[in-house]
DNA sequence: TCTGGGGTCCTAGGACCC
DNA sequence: TCTGGGGTCCTAGGACCC
């Protein structure tokens, strides 16, 4: 068996966790630039505010009932998470981290009768310990899991666990999830079920198997085949290293000029490099990205893109800046309005399989010496302590955050104090 | 004024090879 | 008049996820 733990509302949880004022209050957490809804709470959800709604859409709605709206602060949305998925290892034979707020755990050894009092212990200690509230689902297969995780969340709020286990308990969840919302079934594929007059995750599992992989190929299938209680879905407990890696944003302002375009090309440039030292990897082929705001009807519109490809692969941050601005050279148009940029590192190696040029310039082991004590300082003193000068200070372009909450778990100025 | 960012996997079609 | 067949690799684009 396997269990979905997932936290409730999570950004929005968050912010409640250290301003209790909040508690029983519609909130929303915006996205970068404070753009869109990201996140909300079920007093949110219940005013009718739609994920991904604009900022400036729902305005009204805030003001007349009061909304608490915060800008994203993902260093605090991150630090709980690590606390959440701590106590989910200390208390799970084998835990997959899968996004910042669900973990998978393999209960393959546990016995049945033991499933829902985990789960219940599980959810005490998290609610204990962290107090972000979490629901629990628990089936054979990922799917299912997940579709008994919603249904926990939304039919059984006092425990907020569902086992999925007898028959009639799967056959509870099938009949009561819609196509749209089975995981792994977006938009597409619910209109091409819809149009076969199936609508419920019970109606589908009905169909016969050719048809679905004509129709919704091998990934339908698979999803078909998990529903069924045939598991499909590996477990990942070691995470693979990624295959692509990019950093792109929105500006705070519209750009014209390429030499201010320079700095955020090079600063994403820059995050991508220490994202492949991260994780050990060096890439070959830098892909830079500009492009107009696709909303301004006023603006002529722009989107260009191009590939430049490295002789040797590299985690150099000089190298892959330098690589990005040549990229820029090439696509860049006076005359518009940008909107947004992007890097992505693709073709990417692992460290140690590096294929060295018969011509190579470039001295690789003062590098990675150079690149090793540039990480360690920015570690210890805060990123971008140590920079290159194409980076820039001024960050015009940087992003719009004007209702940031405070780093409560990592900055000791935000700590709370408490008067006793 | 104002609409996010970072990923994975799959398929179709073209280029190329023998 | 007649113009193969089978295979691999690569890329762009689609669909989906959180």
């Amino acid at each position: 068996m396997i269990a979905l733990v997932d936290c409730n509302n999570f950004y929005a949880s968050c912010e409640r966790l250290f301003n209790p004022s909040l508690n029983g209050k519609p909130i929303v957490v915006l996205s970068n630039n404070d753009g869109c809804v990201i996140a909300r709470s079920n007093e949110a959800k219940d005013l009718g505010i739609k994920m991904g709604a604009p900022a400036f859409m729902i305005e009204d709605c805030v003001v007349k009932n009061n909304v608490a709206v915060f800008s994203s602060n993902y260093i605090l949305y991150g630090s709980l998470s690590n606390r959440v998925m701590n106590v989910l290892k200390e208390n799970s034979p084998a835990i997959e981290v899968y996004s910042i707020d669900e973990a998978f755990i393999n209960l393959s050894g546990m016995k049945h009768h033991d499933l829902f009092e985990w789960g219940m212990k599980i959810k005490e200690l998290v609610t204990n310990e962290v107090g972000i509230p979490i629901s629990i689902g628990i089936a054979s297969t990922k799917t299912l899991a997940k579709m008994a995780n919603r249904y926990a969340k939304k039919e059984r709020k006092q425990t907020g666990v569902y086992l999925a286990q007898e028959n009639w308990q799967v056959e509870k969840i099938l009949a009561y999830t819609k196509v749209e919302d089975i995981w792994g079934c977006g938009r597409q594929y619910t209109n091409k079920l819809n149009e076969q007059k199936i609508f419920t995750a019970a109606a589908f599992i009905q169909l016969n198997d050719d048809w679905v992989r004509k129709n919704l190929t091998v990934v339908g299938l698979r999803m078909l085949k998990e529903l069924r209680g045939m598991p499909c879905i590996e477990n990942d407990t070691m995470p693979a290293p990624k295959k692509c890696i990019q950093t792109a944003r929105s500006f705070g302002k519209l750009i014209s000029d390429k030499n201010e375009l320079q700095e955020p090309i090079a600063n994403y440039a820059n995050s991508c490099a220490v994202k492949l030292r991260k994780q050990k990897s060096c890439t070959s082929s830098v892909h830079v990205f500009i492009h107009t705001n696709r909303h301004r009807m006023q603006d002529v519109q722009y989107f260009k893109s191009v590939i430049v490809s490295l002789e040797v692969p590299t985690n150099d941050s000089a190298e892959i800046i330098k690589a990005a601005l040549k990229g820029l050279e090439i696509i860049f148009k006076p005359g518009y309005n940008f909107k947004k940029a992007g890097v992505l590192v693709i073709d990417i190696t692992s460290e140690n399989q590096i294929q060295y040029g018969l011509f190579d310039t470039v001295d690789r082991e003062k590098s990675k010496k150079a690149m090793q004590v540039l990480d360690k300082v920015n570690m210890k003193f805060g990123k971008d302590t140590v920079k290159y000068a194409v980076q820039g200070f001024k960050k015009k372009w940087k992003l719009k955050q004007e209702k940031l909450s405070h780093c409560y778990t990592t900055n000791i100025k935000d700590v709370l104090k408490i008067k006793i």
